[in-house]
RNA sequence: GCGGGAGUAGCUCAGCUGGUAGAGCGACAGCCUUCCAAGCUGUAGGUCGCGAGUUCGAACCUCGUCUCCCGCUCCA
């Protein structure tokens, strides 16, 4: 293709992108004194603002413009048993083994498995159920040093290489485990969740009832998860601890299509809202579906790396809360009234990464331009964030540090601080102010003048036109007001 | 996994055939009182990725090690 990027331009845009947000106090990489923890990522001063506006925007979109839907703060920590139910246990736990010849990775537990199925063919049955019988032991004490040596003791061979050159086998867990209680043994052990939907699931009941909802209903939840990713990169894309946006929308079975292309609908027009320019986003449907689910699409975003996953819609049936049902053997059922029946709701799921919305509005604020004539052209930087996002709403400076200038700015930041997050400040030039402000994407700049002391007015500063405009300081609030609320992207919904 | 390249101040980088570190920008303080990173003065900030070795002496040479980047390979 004509106009697609080389691999090298991607990484320049992403590498700009990375080293601006840690620059400007975006984004730091965890534990950077200590060389940092591969795939984990540190908010800094504006960034931790610029997340917490989009969690909030997503919150008030979801529980307060839906009144059937509220909100949940579950718990990381989850009985282990949840895990069973769920999937993720068996899903998410491979005994992996590499051929160091063939480099080629495989399954231990399969490895051993089809060994024996090639024993009892050829006429050793006895000796196949044996060594199947003790792997199985094994894996159950997870012993796999054992398991090495199990494999090496059969002389079992990489079927690429047909060398016995084995790696030693490694358990690849995807869920992070942990100890509860002080005393560590394996009875405490619990998993960090990889989702944070489970701790909805959990709760349906309680929260129907307690809420008063009746199906249809959804309930939403911002929390972290946790994921042992193998390839960890493309920054904050991919993490190992990240913040997952869910709503589980419960439904009457049968009903589950019609909704799922309501909240596809509803979820595309919301990322329009936030200004994501359309040719920038699509919709990616699945064919190969989880297990879980009867249908399934991904809203995805251009990233410098190519379109990539920020939200998925998922139809999860009823597969869940039958498991739950199942495992706790507690009736996960609703009664619904309407059609006189009970059952187990039906699931749709908008599931939105938090780290990966910050990353999609970051890519879109980041703008380079060329300004200035002939020999004088410079280039402008600076983050087009929606004013309701930007971390900083407006910065107070005093053209000067002289004349009571300083006073007055005072006295406006006074007027204006409990209502917005905002700077003063009155060291240097106005002009290198000014850049610091774009830097970080503060939409306004609120410069008080010689002339703020005679009437009373000061000038404001648009960030994406430089353009400035007199205004009177008792307008300020209302202009702020205006400029800086959800409702101006409510509006767009 | 293989090959190549790079690690020196917050950032970009200089540092000759080995002689115990520099610039620009940025930050901070002051002057100036000025509307888009202006100017002047000053200050802070570096065990030169880490560890050994050679040497009277190592940012520089040798070995090891770690991290990052590029290309290939692999995986999805």
């Amino acid at each position: 293709m004509a106009n697609k990027k080389s691999k090298g331009e991607e990484n320049n845009e992403l590498k700009k992108l990375i080293a601006h947000a840690k620059e400007y106090g975006y984004v730091y990489p965890s534990s950077e004194i200590y060389d940092g923890l591969q795939a984990v990522y540190d908010y800094g001063a504006y960034g931790s603002e610029l997340k917490n506006n989009l969690k909030r925007l997503w919150w008030e979109c979801m529980v307060r413009l839906n009144e059937n839907v509220v909100g949940l703060d579950s718990a990381i920590f989850m009985h282990p048993t949840t895990w069973k139910a769920s999937g993720h246990v068996d899903s998410f736990n491979d005994p992996m083994v590499d051929n160091k010849d063939s480099k080629k990775r495989y399954r231990a537990d399969v490895l051993i498995e089809e060994y024996a199925e090639s024993l009892r063919k050829a006429g050793e049955v006895d000796k196949g159920n044996v060594i199947e019988s003790e792997m199985n032991q094994l894996l159950e004490a997870e012993d796999l040093a054992a398991v090495k040596d199990l494999i090496e003791r059969e002389d079992i061979k990489c079927p690429i290489s047909g060398t016995c050159n084995w790696t030693d086998v490694r358990q690849f867990n995807l869920m992070f485990d942990t100890q509860i209680g002080s005393v560590a043994d394996d009875s405490g052990k619990i998993y960090l969740r990889p989702e944070t939907a489970q701790g909805i699931f959990v709760n349906f009941l309680n929260v129907q009832k307690t809420a008063r909802q009746k199906v249809p209903f959804g309930i939403a939840q911002i929390g972290k998860a946790f994921r042992n990713e193998i390839v960890a990169r493309q920054f904050i894309f991919r993490m190992r601890e990240f913040e997952q946006m869910e709503m589980q929308f419960f439904v009457r079975p049968g009903e589950e299509m019609k909704w799922f292309e309501h909240w596809k609908s509803v979820r595309l027009k919301w990322h329009k809202a936030l200004g994501v320019p359309e040719d920038k986003l699509r919709i990616h449907e699945h064919e190969k579906l989880a297990h879980y689910a009867n249908a399934a699409v991904d809203i995805e975003f251009e990233f410098p790396f190519g379109f990539k996953e920020v939200e998925g819609i998922h139809s999860r049936t009823d597969f869940d809360l039958k498991q739950h049902q199942e495992f706790s053997k507690k009736k996960m059922q609703y009664f619904d009234p309407e059609i006189n029946q009970n059952y187990i709701p039906y699931v749709v799921e908008t599931s939105i990464g938090a780290d990966r919305l910050f990353l999609m509005t970051l890519f879109n604020a980041f703008v380079e331009e060329e300004v200035g004539e002939g020999d004088k052209v410079k280039q402008r930087t600076y983050l087009k964030l929606h004013p309701a996002l930007a971390p900083i709403k407006a910065a107070i400076l005093p053209l000067t540090k002289k004349d009571g200038l300083p006073e007055k700015g005072r006295e406006i930041f006074d007027r204006l601080r409990f209502d917005f997050n905002l700077i003063y400040e009155d060291t240097q030039s106005i002009g290198k102010r000014y850049t610091r402000q774009d830097l970080i994407g503060t939409p306004f700049c609120i410069a008080v003048d010689h002339q703020t002391l005679e009437d009373d007015t000061v000038t404001i500063r648009h960030r994406d036109t430089t353009e400035q405009k007199r205004v009177s300081i008792d307008a300020l609030h209302a202009r702020l007001s205006e400029a800086c609320s959800f409702t101006r992207i409510f509006e767009q919904l």
